[in-house]
RNA sequence: GCUCGUAUAGUGUAGUGGCCCAUCAUGAAGGACUCUCAUUCCUUCGACCCGGGUUCAAAUCCCGGUACGAGCACCA
C-alpha cells in the first residue's frame, strides 16, 4: 500500500542530491555574444526551478572570457537580464560578470603557479597536443614555481604574444582521457586588436582565463552547490574536479541534460545567426523564424508554455529530437483561455446580404467565458466579407448568424435558425471590417495573407484566436502575426 | 584513434529487482460537446536496442555487441 506511493509517476523534477532547503546555489552562465536562445531557455528554466523548490539562489552569470573567437555583445548583457528575468518570472538572486573579476582568476592562478600544481607553458599548441597523446610531460612541466613565477608576470606585463605562453593546470599526463592531461587554464589574447566590448574592460587584460579556470574558481567563490549543464560539459567536471583537488575545495554536485535538437530548426548557432542577420537574411534578433526567445517572443509565445516544455523534458541525458508542435501544444494551453475570439477573413471576397436581418449581431468575445463580454458587429450596410476558399459551396452557415445561398454577389438568407448541415464559416460585416495583413512563417520562409480583420480595441501584444485560422499575436492595428507554424498556406 | 556518456510507443517522458502483459503527455484515428478546422471530454492505436549472464524473479544488476551523441581548442 504504501509502496504505491513510490510507484506513482513523479511529478516535476527529481531531488537534487545532498541539497538541504534554503542553502541550494545554482548558477546559468550564458556567453553574451547574443542574446538567449532555445536552448538557453533549458539552463534558466531548469536551474531557476530548483532554486524555487529548494528555496535557494539563482546567479545567472556571463561567461564573457574570450574576445575574439566569440566577442561578447554589449547589449546582450542587458538583453539578456530582461530575457532571464521574463522567463523565470523574477531576477536573479545574483549576478556575476566574469569580466569583472579577472583579478580574482589571475590571484587564483598565482595561487595554482606558487603551490605548484600549475604551469607556465611555452610551447605551442601543436607541440603540446604531441605531449598529449605521447603521453609525456613537456619541458615547461619541471620549471620551479619561481620560475613559473616569472615567466606568470612576463605574460602580465605583455611580454609575450598570444600562443606563446599559456598557464597549465598540472594533472597527469598518463591519465586515461586525453581531454584531461595538463589543461590549460589562462591564455593571452591581443585585446590592442580584439578589446573587450565593455568599456570598462576594453584592453585592460591581456591575460584570460579559459572556460574550465573561470568556471571553476567562480562556482567556488559564489558558493555554488549544483551544476546542472549540458553532457557536453562533462570533461569539464573531470577537469575541474582535478583542479578542486589541487585547491582543497569540494565539488558541486552535478547533473547533465543531453542535446536537444527541434525538427523545424536545423543547427543553429549564434554567430551564424549573427552573421545572417547582419547580411539581412534575418529581420533581427527577433525574426520570428530564429530559434531566439526574442524570435519565440515575437510570435507569441509564453514563458509558462517554454518552462512547461523544458520542465516536461526533464534532465535526461539521452540526445533528443522533438517537434516544434510539442512546444504549439503547450502553448495553446497557456493562451486559448485568455484569447479573445475574433474574425479575420482571409482573401476576402465581398457579398450583399439579401433578405430581413437585424441591423446589429452580438457575439461572445469567448465561447467559454462569459464574462470576457459581447462584441457588437453592425449589419446596416447590407455588405459582408466572405473567405474566397468557403465559396465553392453554395450553401453556407455564416457563424452566429444565419443560412445563406450565395447566387452571384449576394448572400440570400434562407433562415436564421440553423436548419440544416451546411458548413459553418466565419464571416465579418463591412462595417466592423479594416484590411490587415497576417505573417506567418513557413519552411523558414515568412508569408503574408491580406485580409479583413475584425475591429477590435485589444492593445498591441495581445493574443486572440482568429477563428478558424488560428492563434495570432496582435502586432499593430493592421498587422498580425500567426504564433503557431503551418496554416498550409504560402 | 583515444576517452566519456546514452539507449522504454511516431515524438518526448515515468519507472533503480517482484505492485509493469509498463506511467503520463503529445501524435494519429474515431466519437461527444460546441453556430470555429479552437477549447474541453471520452475511446482506440502504439514501446522496454540486440545477445549472453546473475536471480525464484530483470525495463531495472553484470558482461559483450550495435546505434547515436559528446570531449580530446591558447571557444563557451
Amino acid at each position: 500500500m504504501e509502496k504505491r506511493e513510490t510507484k506513482a509517476r513523479r511529478e516535476g523534477l527529481p531531488e537534487l542530491q545532498n541539497a538541504e532547503k534554503g542553502k541550494v546555489v545554482l548558477r546559468f552562465a550564458p556567453n553574451p555574444n547574443g542574446p538567449l536562445s532555445f536552448g538557453h531557455a533549458r539552463g534558466l528554466v531548469i536551474n531557476s526551478t530548483y532554486r524555487e523548490m529548494y528555496d535557494g539562489e539563482f546567479i545567472l552569470r556571463f561567461d564573457d572570457t574570450d574576445t575574439k573567437v566569440k566577442p561578447p555583445m554589449l547589449e546582450a548583457y542587458q538583453t539578456i537580464q530582461e530575457e532571464t528575468e521574463w522567463l523565470t518570472g523574477r531576477k536573479p538572486d545574483r549576478v556575476v560578470i566574469a569580466s569583472d573579476r579577472i583579478d580574482e582568476y589571475h590571484r587564483h592562478a598565482e595561487m595554482m603557479l606558487d603551490q605548484g600544481f600549475g604551469y607556465v607553458c611555452r610551447c605551442s599548441a601543436e607541440e603540446f597536443k604531441e605531449y598529449r597523446v605521447a603521453k609525456t610531460a613537456c619541458p615547461c612541466r619541471t620549471q620551479t614555481p619561481q620560475d613559473n613565477l616569472v615567466f606568470w608576470k612576463r605574460m602580465l606585463n605583455g611580454k609575450f604574444k598570444p600562443g606563446q605562453a599559456v598557464v597549465r593546470v598540472k594533472t597527469d599526463m598518463t591519465l586515461k582521457n586525453p581531454a584531461l592531461r595538463d589543461w590549460p587554464a589562462l591564455r593571452l589574447q591581443d585585446t590592442a586588436a580584439h578589446p573587450h566590448p565593455r568599456p570598462e574592460i576594453g584592453s585592460a587584460h591581456v591575460v584570460w582565463p579559459l572556460l574550465d579556470f573561470q568556471s571553476a574558481v567562480e562556482d567556488h567563490l559564489q558558493g555554488v552547490t549544483h551544476i546542472i549543464r549540458g553532457k557536453d560539459l562533462m570533461d569539464s567536471t573531470r577537469k575541474q574536479t582535478l583542479l578542486y583537488e589541487h585547491f582543497g575545495w569540494t565539488y558541486p554536485e552535478t547533473m547533465y541534460w543531453g542535446r536537444v535538437k527541434v525538427h523545424e530548426w536545423g543547427g543553429f548557432s549564434t554567430s551564424q545567426m549573427r552573421a545572417d542577420i547582419e547580411t539581412g537574411t534575418y529581420s533581427g534578433w527577433d525574426d520570428p523564424r530564429l530559434p531566439t526567445l526574442a524570435g519565440l517572443r515575437q510570435r507569441g509565445t509564453q514563458s509558462e508554455a517554454l518552462r512547461n516544455f523544458w520542465l516536461e523534458l526533464g534532465i535526461t541525458q539521452k540526445d533528443i529530437s522533438v517537434p516544434l508542435a510539442t512546444l504549439y501544444a503547450h502553448n495553446t494551453k497557456v493562451i486559448d483561455d485568455d484569447a479573445p475570439r475574433l474574425t479575420f477573413v482571409r482573401h476576402p471576397a465581398s457579398f450583399t446580404l439579401v433578405g430581413d436581418h437585424p441591423d446589429s449581431l452580438s457575439i461572445p468575445v469567448h465561447p467559454n467565458h462569459e464574462n470576457m463580454g459581447q462584441r457588437t458587429w453592425n449589419l446596416s450596410s447590407g455588405t459582408i466579407w466572405l473567405e474566397s476558399e468557403d465559396l465553392e459551396k453554395m450553401d453556407l452557415r455564416l457563424k452566429e448568424f444565419a443560412d445563406v445561398g450565395l447566387h452571384d454577389r449576394s448572400a440570400h438568407i434562407e433562415s436564421m435558425e440553423r436548419s440544416d448541415k451546411r458548413p459553418i464559416v466565419h464571416w465579418l460585416p463591412d462595417r466592423n471590417a479594416t484590411e490587415a495583413v497576417l505573417t506567418g512563417t513557413k519552411d523558414n520562409a515568412v508569408f503574408h495573407i491580406e485580409g479583413q480583420l475584425e475591429a477590435h480595441k485589444h492593445p498591441a501584444g495581445t493574443i486572440v484566436q482568429l477563428e478558424r485560422v488560428g492563434y495570432a499575436k496582435i502586432v499593430d492595428k493592421t498587422t498580425l502575426m500567426l504564433c503557431h507554424e503551418d496554416l498550409g498556406e504560402s
